[in-house]
RNA sequence: GGCGGCGUGGCCGAGCGGUUAGGCAGGGGCCUGCAAAGCCCCGUACUCCGGUUCGAAUCCGGACGCCGCCUCCA
């Protein structure tokens, strides 16, 4: 049984699924308008490796994760940027899937756009007035949220307490600080979708649960988000769900932050690297392999060490998928285990990785798992076992595609010229013509290779 | 003010009462023509003070320090 930490519970729980062997997960994505940064990376990240491995253990996924391609922010950059919403929004989406390609992260489902959703966020919100949960003032639409029983239940106050810390907002007609909005009223030029109510466009907690309901259905089976998510936007999301006597998601997960020295990395803190540069000059496996080194819950800490860390460690498995010439797996493409045969050795590294990571996805142990079998392959073809040490480092492999991560012999294109090199250095050094050999080697270092020498003879690979 | 989390060896990071976490870096050795890769050995950590226990990093109480949420935020 699949188990994972439900915020609401506060605990680890069985992760029971509304459809036997069929999983639907909901993971909040983002505003685009602006470059994606580390922190969207940890969270397509973990749930991403979540999805594949519940994918790999038999669940059919429905994964759904939404755009919001109208807000505040977006119509605040195109302003200031002189263009329209619609191109500022289109412009960060390419960034976001480019981004998410580089790392790994499979595509959704659905992607659902908020914009596509406003006539059925107008009549939720037109529900919600009729039953006299939500009111009217200058700017928009509100929700009341004293007319939840149970507000707060994520956050884990109650209503009173909530109120009692909440900060002073800027309107003063709303009946209380944590009543948020529904639907905002267009000012003058901005974008706006008719409603009996108002022209205006709609708040960003109703399209979340707008187009959660609307392609999973009632009552399913996993929300997730980042832990900032948690207060109030997931809370305002249930909130109307329960105001909507619709049944919402039965469990809830939560990431926790990037942080950046002692503190979280943020947007109001302007601390934040943009996920696109990291990118740009590093493995893109090496973030993911840092992300999976530590439990999805904990903070985790992105400097140019850790980074530098995770890529010297991503290179000991590669070296292994170099010793055993094995094939890369993963990318856009989900593994599943029916769909691999294991030795008895192998069954039971599965085994035992797979007991790791059924409970709350406990990669860091599965990881630390994991590299003890690398260790254990390279000893058992140091010994000449090569049929078992082969055995274990696929299954290595595969247990590593299962979360994600690509394995594989970094051997990149080399150009003739480079072959001659090789196969002269081979000649050389058969003849135990030891000088030319070295100058071989130096030249193909000169070349940007690294070059080791096999029983099959040299190997060069990319520095 | 309310709620929640954290403090582990040089660094990252697990751990949920007794057993080697794991990775990276460092030292020694093996292998290798020399390297690289790989293998073996080594460090003996748990903020502090009490308590429970045969035994605590792990449970209880307290102190100190740090972080986060209650506002847009993944």
């Amino acid at each position: 049984m699949l188990r994972l930490y439900d915020t609401i519970h506060g605990e680890v729980r069985d992760l029971v699924t509304r459809d036997p062997g069929r999983l639907s997960m909901y993971v909040c994505g983002p505003t685009v308008y602006d470059l994606p940064h580390l922190g969207h990376g940890r969270f397509t990240l973990v749930w991403d490796v979540a999805r594949r491995w519940f994918t790999f253990r038999g669940l059919d996924v429905h994964f759904v994760s939404n755009i919001t391609d109208i807000d505040d922010n977006i119509i605040n950059r195109a302003l200031r940027e002189g263009t329209t919403e619609s191109g500022v929004a289109q412009t960060y989406e390419d960034e976001w899937w480019a981004a998410m390609s580089l790392i790994g992260v499979a595509r959704p489902d659905d992607v659902p756009h908020a914009t596509q959703y406003v006539p059925e966020m107008v009549t939720l919100i037109e529900s919600f007035l009729a039953d006299d949960v939500a009111y009217v003032i200058s700017d928009g639409v509100y929700f009341d949220t004293s007319r939840v029983s149970d507000y707060g239940l994520l956050a884990g106050q109650a209503l009173d307490s909530l109120r009692a810390g909440a900060r002073i907002e800027a309107s003063e007609e709303k009946r209380s600080p944590l009543d948020f909005a529904l639907w905002k009223f267009a000012k003058l030029g901005e974008p706006r979708w008719e409603a009996a109510f108002g022209a205006g466009r709609p708040g960003w907690h109703t399209e979340c649960v707008v187009m959660s309901l609307g392609l999973l259905g009632n009552g399913f089976d996993l929300h997730c988000g980042g832990l900032d998510l948690k207060f109030p936007h997931h809370e305002n999301e249930r909130a109307q769900a329960v105001a909507a006597h619709r049944p919402f998601a039965q469990h809830w997960g939560h990431n926790g932050w990037v942080m950046v020295g002692d503190e979280k990395m943020s947007k109001s803190l302007g601390n934040f690297t943009s996920l696109t540069d990291l990118l740009a000059r590093t493995d893109a496996r090496a973030y993911r392999l840092l992300v999976i080194r530590s439990h999805y819950r904990s903070p985790i800490e992105v400097s140019p060490a850790t980074i530098a860390d995770a890529e010297r460690a991503l290179a000991r498995l590669d070296s292994l998928a170099r010793r055993f010439d094995l094939p890369a797996l993963a990318g856009e493409m989900l593994v599943r285990q029916r769909d691999f045969d294991f030795t008895q050795q192998s069954e039971v590294l599965v085994h035992h990785v797979s007991e790791l990571l059924d409970e709350d996805l406990n990669t860091p142990l599965a990881v630390a798992e994991l590299f003890d079998a690398v260790s254990r392959a390279n000893t058992l073809a140091d010994q000449g076992k090569m049929t078992e040490a082969r055995d274990l480092a696929v299954a290595v492999t595969v247990l590593f595609a299962a979360l994600g991560l690509s394995v594989f012999s970094a051997v990149h294109a080399s150009d003739d010229d480079d072959q001659l090199l090789v196969h002269a250095r081979d000649q050389a050094r058969s003849e135990g013509n030891w000088a030319e050999a070295d100058r071989l080697r130096d030249e193909l270092v000169t070349r940007g290779w690294i070059v080791e020498d096999s029983v099959e003879g040299t190997r060069i690979r990319r520095a």
